[in-house]
DNA sequence: ATTATTGCAAAACGTTTGCAGGTTC
DNA sequence: GAACCTGCAAACGTTTTGCAATAAT
C-alpha cells in the first residue's frame, strides 16, 4: 500500500539538496500525520503548536516546495479552492467527505476508455485528468441516517 | 446538442423575474459567444468594449447569478482557479486546452463503474464529482507537431 | 564558509460588502 | 413607483515579494 510518507517526503528533501529545517519538520509532521485535507492557513495554525514562531509565509513555501517534489497534493473545491493532502506515490486521486472533509487516495480511477473515446471523437491529446469525489463518508453516513430516524419519530 | 445558450440565459433571467439590463447584456454575449474558458477579469475586459462603464464587481454578481441558475458553471485549475463557461443543461465536465484554453464540454463520464466500486470499497456515499480533462486540441497539436518538425530540422 | 531558509512588514491579488444613485419592469 | 441593479470606494482574506537576520550543510 501507501509508503510512510513523512520518511519519503525527508528523504526527498534531502536527495534534492534541500535543508531539513525546524520549520519544514513541523509542517512536514501535520501534513503527514492528517487526517484531513487542510489548508495553508489551517496547517499553520496546527504547526505552531510545535513550532511557534513558525510564520505563514514558510508554510506557503513549504507547500509549493512539496508540491513541485510531488509529495503533496493540491486539492480543488466548488467553493473555496486550494487545501493540501500528503500524496500516495504514483497517480492518485481523492474521495473527500463533504461533511467532515475527511480525505481518502484512490488510485485506479479507470478513465482510460473514457479518454481514448473522448481522443477519437474531439481530436484532443489528452494527458492531464483531474478528478474528484464528494460524499458522506461511513462515519458522517450513519450520523446523518441517525438523525433522520430521530427526526422522523 | 446543445441549446443555444445565450437566449436559454436571457429567457432564464426573465423566467425568475430577474432583469435584463445592459451591463448584463454585455457580459452574457461575451460568455455565450466565447470559445474560451474565461476569468473573471478577462470578461470584464472583453465586456467593457461594448459597455464601458461596466464595473468588475458586477460581473462577480453576474456570474454568481448565473451559476446559481445554471447558465455557467466554474472550472478549476491546477493553478488560478475560477474560470467560467457557459453550461449545457444538465450532467457535464470540460476538457480544456492545455495551450490555447478552448473549452469543451462532454456529457457521457460513465463513471459509474468507479463509483459504485468505490462505494463498495470505502463505505462512502458518493454523490458529487467533478471531473475535469486537459490536454492539447486538434489545432494546439498540429502546431506543436509542426514546430518540432521544425525544430528537427 | 557557503548557501538555503526564515520571518517580518508590506505589497499585490482576487473577491466581497455597504451604500447612494440609476435603471428596469 | 417599487424593486432591482449598478458603480464606486473601501474592506477583506489569501498569496507573494524584498530584504536583513538566521540556521543548516
Amino acid at each position: 500500500m501507501a509508503t510512510p510518507v513523512s520518511f519519503g517526503m525527508r528523504d526527498g528533501l534531502r536527495e534534492h539538496r534541500r535543508k531539513l529545517t525546524r520549520p519544514r519538520q513541523a509542517i512536514l509532521d501535520i501534513i503527514a500525520a492528517a487526517e484531513h485535507h487542510l489548508t495553508p492557513a489551517e496547517i499553520h495554525k496546527r504547526a505552531r503548536k510545535k513550532y511557534p514562531h513558525l510564520g505563514l509565509v514558510t508554510v506557503y513555501r513549504t507547500l509549493d516546495l512539496l508540491t513541485e517534489l510531488g509529495y503533496v497534493r493540491r486539492v480543488h473545491f466548488n467553493d473555496g479552492c486550494h487545501s493540501y493532502v500528503a500524496a500516495a506515490q504514483g497517480h492518485a486521486h481523492h474521495l473527500v467527505c463533504s461533511n467532515c472533509g475527511k480525505a481518502q487516495e484512490f488510485e485506479n480511477c479507470d478513465l482510460e476508455p473514457l479518454i481514448a473515446n473522448l481522443q477519437r471523437k474531439t481530436g484532443f491529446e489528452i494527458n492531464v485528468h483531474m478528478l474528484e469525489l464528494m460524499g458522506r463518508c461511513p462515519d458522517c453516513s450513519v450520523t446523518a441516517n441517525a438523525m433522520a430516524k430521530k427526526a422522523r419519530r
